[in-house]
DNA sequence: TCTTTGATAGCACAGTTGTGCTACTTTGCG
DNA sequence: CGCAAAGTAGCACAACTGTGCTATCAAAGA
């Protein structure tokens, strides 16, 4: 068989496979085999990359966070005036097409396990810390542009950032159809427009 | 044997059954054997209450919502200031306590599991869009009790305070040590007074 | 008292699970 | 060419799964 060329590359690929079992029959069927047949593949093969299936899974959670600070990374790096750059920003952490919905069902899906899983509960924590220090960037951004009204409590303003943030990805993810895309970013700027002060 | 008064009854037992198992094992974990055994009876006794482990699930999944709505109902009888109500209200949907924790862990894990049970989700919907409902009716209730300014779009502060509060509920799940309850109530009080002048 | 019914117990079955393990094939390097 | 290593394949095993099924037990109604 063909050496490959790239080992995280072949780590990818059978995570990808992970993620579309996930989605089509829950953690419950993520089994071994298959997530082997999935990615056509056998059983051994995936032994080889992944010595348990504890590790497979674990790979699959950290390649969420890790695409979604890559396109954050992706937004941030293109530039553009600090109002739409941070609605941009969030919206990377949102369900709003098939790619990120993907995202959000493992997500829920892993966050669910990690419940009685310690080492997912700690890839969770941690994506969870990076998620609200992103809040609390952005409350800085919107300051520094002056889009935020004197008085607010910083701390407490990031933690209700993330809880619109997350609260929105989990229902744009559960009810797809009354909270289109559409709605969900009229909420965020809604919300983002009470910072400043109002009339 | 002694015949059980109440058939209910009995169900809601084998139910918390199914609700302490979840909490320590997961909902994997939560096998017809399993949960014969941590409530004490065998498997053919569990199967004549359930004819089907999904069947045993999702009566534990309706029990979650049959609690909050009877605690909040509890909250509405008891009278009080709007002001305060409403945030007595709000709080009953969030794990402050280990009965409400308990609560949320089992529904996390079921909101998750109904991403591919149809029926599940059926119920998480339901109950999502009663909870909708309830956002929708404080914001009336404030609006009543002039603690909402003018010229606010109903529908989509709805939206967000659904928002705000699931999240919060997300949040307090899974990290209560770095969020704890008087922080959540501060979230949710902070978030209420934005609703009506500022200044 | 006997019969019927509610309730419990648990075996049997076929299937799936994760992982240990060995055998095999393909590739790169000397 | 030949050898070592990387990678693949899949069997074997013990453990566990949900459900069908029968047998047993207790109590209520006749």
């Amino acid at each position: 068989m063909p050496r490959v060329v790239d080992a995280e590359q072949r780590r990818r690929e059978l995570a990808g496979a992970v993620w579309r079992v996930i989605r089509r029959d829950g953690v419950a069927g993520a089994s071994v085999r298959s997530v082997a047949r999935e990615a056509g593949t056998s059983m051994g093969a995936l032994r080889h990359w992944f010595p348990t299936q504890d590790a497979l899974l674990h790979f699959a959670m950290t390649l969420v966070s890790e695409n979604v600070r890559a396109r954050i990374e992706g937004v941030v790096r293109g530039g553009g005036p600090p109002a739409a750059q941070v609605l941009a920003v969030l919206e990377e952490t949102l369900p709003l097409d098939e790619e990120r919905r993907a995202e959000g069902e493992v997500w829920l899906a892993l966050t669910a396990r990690a419940l009685v899983d310690d080492e997912l509960a700690a890839l969770r924590d941690r994506a969870a810390a990076e998620l609200r220090q992103l809040c609390a960037l952005v409350l800085d951004a919107l300051a520094d542009a002056g889009a935020v009204r004197d008085g607010l409590d910083t701390e407490l303003e990031t933690e209700r950032l993330y809880a619109v943030l997350d609260g929105l990805a989990l229902h744009a993810l559960i009810r797809p159809t009354t909270l289109p895309a559409a709605r969900v970013r009229a909420v965020l700027e809604v919300h983002l427009a009470g910072l400043r002060d109002t009339r």
